[in-house]
DNA sequence: GCCGTTTTCGGCCCGACTGTTTTCAGTCG
């Protein structure tokens, strides 16, 4: 690992970059150049986007075609683009064809070839000439279309006029597929199942719910299913497979497969598909061919295996990689060095460093919330109630911070040496830098946390000074939500992350990963960033305002997963001993 | 355009589906 000093401002130009890379690929595209070429851009793009060194430091080093994808004719484009702002190979394309052409290819059903063609007997330059030519039946005549596809087209630009293409939330998603899960397995002959796709890796976002069984009765499974409860449309039942769709407009695909093929499927259907893509590379290399079905011997098309995932790993010399690792990031570079880091676990997680009580605007007492924690398996949980500033959210004032001590202190005796709750407080991180109280009212917590919560559209200079100041508080152990986003309603506030990592190594200052869906704050680009670079800690904490919000720690322990920290990068893996000690240091 | 624990040249993931074909190209995930 290269490492050097950085900004995150440089880093921020990586995607700069990788982006032109991937625009450079799209028109090459159309244009019908090879298809290696087009995938060794997109491969140098994805690269560069996950890098977690700035790309202007390699440049200036010389090091890029250190980066694997890039060699000496990207590496040369990447080092203009960076001198210059402009790519002399990309300039020359656009003179060829209209830029909005690229469009197009968000047309399902249309792409490179059909874009090229649509533009070049017809002219057609972007969407609105598209649907003019199919209405009027232009795109029927043309060498490869035909009635049905250009019907399709119609279809497809009607269909997107209304329907935004919306990503769910994990905290939505996961719920939903367990419960169908969950319903099949009671109800209908089962014997393996796995929910796959983007939500088995844990990503923030999905598309759709994908799920694996297998059955000796494939059309009982299907009935069961297309009648379930939740189901508000049929779009197809089939033999084997079958589509529904949710009140909520969530698309849940069930799939039977053979018993014989069930964790080739299964490893085929969680993804991502640049991690599948490297497997069947890797295969190759190795004589053997990996599909859905199962590996098998690429001259004699032998099976090898297929029955359970962690065989097919195995086979090309791998350990089973985690799902939530499987972004080609690097892991199977790693896996087969057999140098994968050992991921934190749930199991790991031994307090909560972030929950709310009826004190401010959560809905469960300080009793309760410590009752389930206990339940959990914790031994110890942080209560970090809104301090005043935040009137919206019934802010307390020192005076009710006492209040609750005097609770905490009641209920730690009744409860005994083996959990223990702490006192601390979600202090507001004012317009200005300072937080609700002085320094040393501070005193009577055991812990404080600090958050932004107001005054989100500041410019990037004033919130990282704000946060900078706030971290220089010595009680103020940990930053809540570091980047203030919603996901799906509001983004990130203005801020320079790496000014905070820096601040943050600097003063020992945790970063929180929120774990509450909504959030999943700093998220697991950022966090894998904070650790690679800066070694930073973190903490996890559900932000809970009920009993039923500290089940969402699994949300940022994804996070954590996908951001490859270990349980040694988490504070609130730490048992209640060493806890006390870290906290009063 | 990139890459090499069989390669510095000759490869580059895999299969399903659709609509257009008359054995296949393009698109998709």
């Amino acid at each position: 690992m290269i490492k050097v000093k950085i900004s995150y401002n440089l880093i921020m130009r990586n995607k700069e970059v990788s982006e032109k890379l991937y625009e450079l690929a799209s028109y090459l595209e159309i244009l019908g150049e090879m298809k290696f070429k087009i995938n060794a851009y997109i491969e140098a793009a994805r690269r560069i986007e996950n890098l977690t060194v700035p790309i202007e430091e390699l440049a200036k080093e010389g090091k890029l075609t250190e980066i694997k994808g890039i060699g000496e004719g990207i590496a040369k484009k990447i080092v203009q683009y960076l001198e210059t702002g402009k790519i002399d190979k990309l300039e020359e394309v656009k003179k060829q064809i209209p830029e909005t052409l690229i469009e197009l290819l968000n047309v399902p059903g249309v792409g490179p070839k059909g874009a090229y063609t649509l533009y070049n007997k017809l002219g057609i330059k972007n969407i609105e000439d598209l649907k003019k030519a199919a209405i009027e039946g232009k795109i029927r005549e043309l060498d490869g279309f035909g009635p049905k596809k250009e019907e399709n087209i119609l279809k497809a630009l009607q269909h997107a006029q209304k329907k935004e293409v919306r990503r769910i939330n994990l905290g939505i998603a996961l719920p939903i597929a367990e419960y169908v899960k969950e319903s099949l397995i009671k109800g209908a002959p089962i014997d393996k199942i796995e929910i796959c796709g983007s939500i088995r890796r844990m990503k923030e976002t999905i598309g759709d719910i994908d799920i694996l069984v297998t059955s000796n009765n494939s059309n009982q499974v299907m009935d069961f299913f297309t009648n379930m409860k939740i189901v508000k449309e049929a779009i197809n039942k089939g033999d084997t497979k079958s589509t529904i769709i949710t009140p909520e407009g969530i698309q849940i695909d069930v799939r039977v497969v053979e018993p014989i093929s069930f964790g080739a499927a299964v490893q085929y259907f969680t993804g991502s598909k640049e991690h599948n893509v490297k497997i069947r590379e890797l295969a190759i290399k190795k004589g053997l061919k990996v599909n859905e079905y199962g590996v098998f011997k690429i001259d004699k098309d032998e099976r090898v295996c297929g029955e359970k995932e962690e065989e097919v790993y195995n086979i090309l010399g791998l350990p089973l990689i985690p799902p939530e690792m499987r972004e080609d990031r690097g892991e199977i570079e790693l896996a087969l060095e057999n140098k994968l880091p050992k991921i934190i676990d749930i199991k790991d997680i031994k307090g909560d460093t972030h929950v709310h009580t009826k004190y401010s605007d959560g809905e469960n007492t300080i009793y309760e919330m410590a009752k389930k924690s206990i339940e959990l398996g914790y031994e110890y949980l942080v209560i970090a109630d809104h301090a005043k500033a935040l009137g919206v959210a019934s802010g307390l004032s020192i005076e009710k911070y006492k209040e609750q001590k005097r609770e905490i202190d009641r209920l730690n005796d009744e409860i005994g040496d083996k959990f223990r709750i702490f006192l601390g407080c979600e202090l507001n991180i004012l317009s200005d830098g300072s937080v609700d109280f002085e320094e040393k009212e501070l005193s009577i917590f055991d812990i404080c946390l600090a958050g932004i919560h107001t005054g989100f559209n500041q410019d990037k200079k004033k919130i990282t000074e704000r946060i900078k100041k706030a971290m220089n508080i010595k009680k103020i152990k940990i930053i809540t939500h570091p980047t203030g986003r919603l996901l799906g309603s509001r983004d990130e506030y203005e801020v320079d992350l790496d000014e905070i990592f820096k601040e943050a190594k600097n003063n020992g200052t945790i970063l929180e990963i929120n774990a509450n869906p909504e959030r999943l704050d700093l998220n697991d680009l950022n966090s894998m960033h904070g650790k690679e670079l800066y070694n930073l800690k973190f903490s996890i904490g559900t932000d809970a305002h009920s009993i039923n919000g500290l089940s969402d720690m699994r949300y940022g322990v994804g996070v954590a997963r996908r951001g490859w920290l270990t349980k040694k990068d988490v504070i609130n893996t730490l048992s209640l001993k060493e806890f006390e000690k870290f906290i009063k240091s």
